[in-house]
This record gives C-alpha cells, structure tokens and sequence, in this order.
DNA sequence: GACAATACCAAGCAAGCGCTTGGTTTGTAA
DNA sequence: TTACAAACCAAGCGCTTGCTTGGTATTGTC
C-alpha cells in the first residue's frame, strides 16, 4: 500500500478528513500556522483569513479554536500510525524494520505532513486535559508500534540500551530535524539522514 | 571551578543576574511560567504574581514582557557556555569531553536551570526578530564548543557520521529528555543516562 | 419548485491582554 | 533631617481575543 493509498483508506473510514474537503483545508492551514506562529499567537481570524471565510463561521465547523488542534493533532496521528505500521510490515528483519520506522517518520517529520507532526510534538501544551488525555492514548498505539520493534531488537541482542530509552532520543532527535533539515540546499537526502540515525546507533 | 563558582564569576562580571536580587528571582518565575504554561499563556499579571508585586510594576525593570523572554534566554546561554567550556576543559581525550558535555547538557537540562533551558528550546519562535538574532549569535558561540570537540573525534576516527549532523540530533534528543525524564521515580541516573548516549554513538 | 439542512456573513460582546500613568513608599547617603 | 532615586501600587486605557448572534446565501433531496 502507498501512502496515498493509505491516505485514502482513512478518509474512507472517516478517520481522517478528506484535504479537499473544507475541514481538510481547514486543519491543513490551520497545522501550518500553529507551527509557523504557534497555537496561542494564532488566531481564529487568522485561521479564517487563510481559508477565506469569516472568524465567525469558523464555529460552524469547530465548537473552539481547542477542537482545531486537537483534530489536527488526533488525525495527524491516525495517519502516521498507519504509515508506520505498513513501513514495519514492508520491511522483513527487525533491523530492517526500524530502519523504515526511522525513514518514515523523517518522511512524515520533513514532508508533506510535516506541519501537522511539529504541531503534534510542540504544541501539545496548549491542549485542555481532557484532549491531551484523547491524544495521548492514540499516541500510545504509535510507540507500541517503535518499542515493539526496538525489543524485538534488544532480543537478538544488537541493541544495547534500554527500548524506551533509545525511543525517547530517536523521538527528540528525529524530531528536532524539522528545526534544520532542509533537503533542498545542501546533498543530504532524507535517505542519507536515515543512514546516519542508524549509524549512529550502530545498526 | 565548581559550577557554583561559575555562576559567582558571572554574577560578577554582570552577564547573568543574581538569583538572590529582584531581577533574578523574577528571571527565575518566569523561565519556569514560560516552562510550563508557554511564554503566550503567561500573562504579566501571572509574572507579577510569582514574585509578589503588581503587574504594572514590571516595567520599572523591563520595558517589555519578550524583554523578559529574552533575558532569560540570554543569561541562559551564557552560564551554559561558560558551564560546558569548564566541563570540557577538565577531560583530557576527544572521547572524554564529548562525554563531559553530555553530561553537563543533561544536568543543565534536568536540573536546576532546566526551565531555562526548556524556555530557550522551545520559545525562540515567541522573540522578535531582532531579539532572535542576539540570541542566535550567543548560541553560535555555545554551537562551537560542540563541534569543535565532535571535530577532532572525527579526525581521529572515532566518529564516522558528520559532526554537525551528530550534534544536532544530540540536541534533539538531549533537550527531549525533559519531557520524560525524571531522576526520582526509576533507577535511571544523569550517568547512567550519559552512558547510554555515547553507547548509542558507540563510544 | 418546495423545503430543509448546510455553510456562510456582518456585527459586535465580554473578557483579558500588554502597557501607561500619577502618585506613594522605601532605601541610602550626606 | 533632608534630598533624591529606586521600587512599587492602584487604576485603568486602548486594543485584541475567542466566541455569539441573527440573518442570508447555497446546496442537496424529493
């Protein structure tokens, strides 16, 4: 399965907004701004501007601003839980597997979702309780997803440290590359930042 | 020289603050405010609450509330560079003071300066642009101590991936770690969790 | 072509924001 | 004691914020 064809399989469950759709357009806007200003120094009529409508009718769609980030957060990682699941699939070892988990989310970190993913890691303190309790527990399926991979690893003993700990400096690492990766200037290739990841754990 | 004493020389040199004075402990609320609720979400009023005075008279001290932000992050940055230049400077071999920066980072940012540290990776998009550039160049100074070291570990050999890729996924994971790590609940120490990163580099 | 339901607009409200103002207290030194 | 600056208070201004309201197009369905 592609990633558009994954894509599209969660629009059809409704999992995830169709991006032609006007909530698609919407929460697609909406993740490039928080990232660009962040979540507070946006506001609705900036949301609004950018998909040509009303502050005002923005509350037609969402009952607040909260309820933007959250479905931006909530879809964001039903999609990446699903492409990652179907990178681990792809791949046969589990050395092979995390190499695909590690391209992949670099991919989802630097490409076209990359907005929506630094919303996710940055963001996630402007959350109420409630939609940070929703969101962490869809999060938790996704690095179920990584520490089973990297335990698989630790049995066969090619890793070393702890699962956990290496999921938690891979999150921050990979992560961070969204602050200076840029794969237009300069050769490095999102292939290239993945071997280096792997290198430098040795793998 | 113990970090204490590093902390007095710069007292004295007038580059960072007194935590004792009005300045200081005012800098000191607001690295953790801005920590935890969000440089946005805290308001003056929240600032001047922390320390017990009216909001209005912050600005006796500072003109601006970003000027606090930057203050913060300025004085932040300083004792920083001055803490891993003594922490490099007291190992001997590439090896050793890679690890000694490690180390230092770690304990900047889990310990006491760690909503500082918090506040300078993840606010700099709240700063103008102007402020954001005499932050910046101050970083650049730190950034040198880094690569200076991975440099020469790269020259001889113990280190096969670039060395600015290398410190920047180091800044990744290291400034992550505040998320999740927490000395007191599990067996996890600063050392053990430096031992671990430089097995993840294989050194 | 009737009729909802959906999507949107225009206007503005209440609250909270950063910051200013004019005046008072406190600390220091001659 | 006087003089003066630094530190602070009480009040509130002007603006922006998220969100509401009442009404109008637009769309889909039979």
């Amino acid at each position: 399965m592609s990633p558009n064809q994954i894509l599209q399989s969660l629009i059809a469950e409704q999992l995830v907004s169709d991006p032609a759709s006007a909530r698609g357009r919407l929460l697609n806007e909406a993740a490039r701004l928080f990232r660009d200003k962040g979540y507070e120094r946006t506001t609705v009529r900036d949301l609004a501007a950018a998909v040509g409508i009303q502050s005002g009718s923005l509350f037609h769609h969402f009952r607040t601003k909260e309820e933007i980030l959250k479905a931006v957060m909530v879809e964001t990682i039903r999609l990446n839980t699903a492409l990652m699941q179907a990178a681990a699939d792809r791949a046969e070892s589990p050395r092979d597997k995390l190499k695909a988990l590690v391209r992949a989310e670099l991919e989802s970190i630097n490409g076209q979702t990359g907005e929506a993913m630094a919303v996710l890691v940055y963001e996630w303190r402007s959350l109420s309780e409630a939609s940070r309790a929703q969101v962490l527990e869809l999060r938790e399926i996704y690095e179920g997803l990584w520490l089973s991979v990297l335990e698989s690893l630790s049995d066969t003993g090619q890793l070393q440290a702890e699962p956990f700990v290496v999921r938690r400096m891979l999150t921050g690492a990979l992560s961070w590359t969204v602050t200076w990766y840029k794969p237009e200037r300069g050769g490095l290739t999102l292939d290239g930042l993945t071997e280096q990841v792997m290198a430098m754990m040795g793998l």
